[in-house]
DNA sequence: TCCATATTCTATAGTCACTATAGATATAGG
DNA sequence: CCTATATCTATAGTGACTATAGAATATGGA
């Protein structure tokens, strides 16, 4: 069974090679078995840690909540509380982003549609940023 | 009329006072005139412009755009049509972002739903995390 | 007037999660 | 054997700030 070279893990993990070296500098991957030459010689279960890594990432989950979430990997018969607790604050966190976002859109939205694309000078994108009191846009 | 200090000018216009500095290290705001003891000494116009970065920031605008868009003001009698593309290429931006949140809200939603808060060894927030294809993610 | 507190100044380093670069070595394919 | 590719390390850069350290100045009260 031969060992995987670090761009084979990167070509089947979707994790690229200098982000799978950052991965392992900070301590999120362990260091594998070096070959004689010092190259990194990796076991396949490196891709699976990987491909969980690069998905919780997809899912906006913090460096931090991931190093957790691995932990907990690695004591299947604790309380998943924790985990519960992790992926409810990511989901509270999207859930405000999506809202404020959608109230920068109707903001953008009503700029353009109010800039008649004539000169600067009269232009509502320039003059809306320019006052915040002529806008509707109400966060927080 | 009595020149503004920096604290005063952060005051008003809701931007910290370290920020200031930094925008006006990077040339996004001109440096302001010097007291005898080295302190700046702003106008009021300062505040005004102040708050046009604070709110094209808020609305996600980045540094770039920002600068294009005060170099166009202190140009009113040319085409707006620029600052017309920024933003809408700011408003594309937050859609993309609405569309690729909402994806993973949802994900979130199932992965919570799902686990039934026993054992790490069951928990679906751990199990989908670790195998992608157990989700119905579909982002690009 | 003195003193304590607050504000300001500069320069530098840290944040996050990578990404890019430079320069050296090693391997694989033709 | 030669060349192109892959790998190695260390370091610096990204964006938009934020934090820190250490010095100088200003403000307000006793």
């Amino acid at each position: 069974m031969p060992a995987l070279s670090i761009g084979q893990v990167a070509e089947s993990s979707g994790v690229k090679v200098p982000t799978i070296r950052y991965y392992e500098r900070i301590g999120l991957l362990a260091a594998p078995a070096r070959s004689a030459s010092n190259r990194r010689e990796y076991t396949p279960d490196a891709v699976q840690r990987l491909r969980f890594i690069r998905h919780a990432r997809e899912l906006g989950f913090d460096i931090e909540a991931i190093r957790t979430l691995i932990e907990m990997q690695h004591h299947p018969t604790q309380s998943c509380e924790q985990a519960d607790e992790i992926a409810s604050a990511q989901l509270a966190a999207v859930e405000d982003r999506i809202e404020r976002l959608t109230a920068l859109k109707g903001e953008l939205e009503r700029m353009l549609t109010c800039c008649r694309h004539e000169r600067v000078r009269n232009c509502r994108v320039i003059e809306t940023l320019a006052d915040h009191d002529k806008c509707l846009h109400e966060t927080h």
